[in-house]
DNA sequence: TCTCTAATTGATACTAAGTATCAATTAGAG
DNA sequence: CTCTAATTGATACTTAGTATCAATTAGAGA
């Protein structure tokens, strides 16, 4: 999907919970969704303060954990580094293959959970030894509760 | 499946990679077999201390990395927290519902990727909002060069 | 069973990711 | 334009995780 889509759908879900568009949070935005790799914290502090001075750490950390919890990212953890953040598409899916023994990541594209398994695999010529499949969204509890 | 098959299998990769079954790590696994829950590191290297003071904390560390590296376990991100530990089941498979609003994981059995997202969310009165999907393996690459 | 050594360990000091605090600034409603 | 609650940047701090290194040990081989 277009960046600059995705760019103005997470200013948009920011608008509708009430926050603030502000200089520090667009600029974060800006560098996620320019991105397409998996970028550590560390290196959208350092792309954050290099693209704008003034912005402070604190801010940028700020940033990730509320797009976080609005969805809009989601950290991942490969290897002991610290986390790397995903963007999300718009219909919330994101898929990876990740090598055991380098650490690569493909990204899969529409995915279709049916055929993905063998379908993929073959596909990318992986050899799978398992998956983590994380479903998001909220509980019963938490919709009755509100 | 039953902890100890778990524990036995997971000695049994140690051993077939030529690492040694040290005190260490045999204390770790056996933390990480006998909690269901989702560790973090902190809690885990509490734990070991708890059963055997004279174990040091980088050995713990050591042992996180090493049986991540093996697949036997795998971190997982959820909130600004450090990463809990989660403990593959032999066929590799791992699936959770975790809420948006209280972060509230819940373990899937047997997941058969094809019914899961409708079938699974019904039978826990999810709303699903997205997914994350890792599927672990060797690349091509990597299963050339060695 | 004993020997030998590479692998591993625990203790310790260190690095750096992420957080708490707080006075100063600002987005944006009215 | 005004006003104020939300947010910010700077800074100090906490703490997860790592690097180092001398001491210990698992387990292969004799
Ligand atoms: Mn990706
Ligand atoms: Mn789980
Ligand atoms: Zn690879
Ligand atoms: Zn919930």
């Amino acid at each position: 999907m277009n960046e600059q889509v995705l760019y103005q759908q997470a200013l948009q879900i920011l608008r509708d919970h009430g926050y603030k568009l502000t200089e520090a949070r667009k600029q974060v935005l800006d560098i996620l969704m320019s991105h397409a790799e998996h970028l550590t914290s560390s290196d959208i502090l350092a792309l954050t303060v290099k693209s704008d001075a003034n912005i402070g750490r604190a801010s940028v950390f700020r940033a990730l954990d509320l797009f976080t919890d609005l969805g809009i990212i989601r950290p991942i953890y490969h290897e002991s580094q610290s986390p790397h953040y995903v963007v999300f598409e718009s219909n919330g899916h994101h898929a990876h293959l990740v090598c055991r023994e380098c650490d690569k990541v493909v990204d899969l594209d529409e995915c279709h959970l049916g055929e993905l398994l063998d379908g993929f695999a073959a596909e990318h010529k992986f050899s799978l030894s398992g998956h983590l499949l994380e479903l998001f969204g909220v509980c019963e509890d938490c919709s009755l509760h509100k």
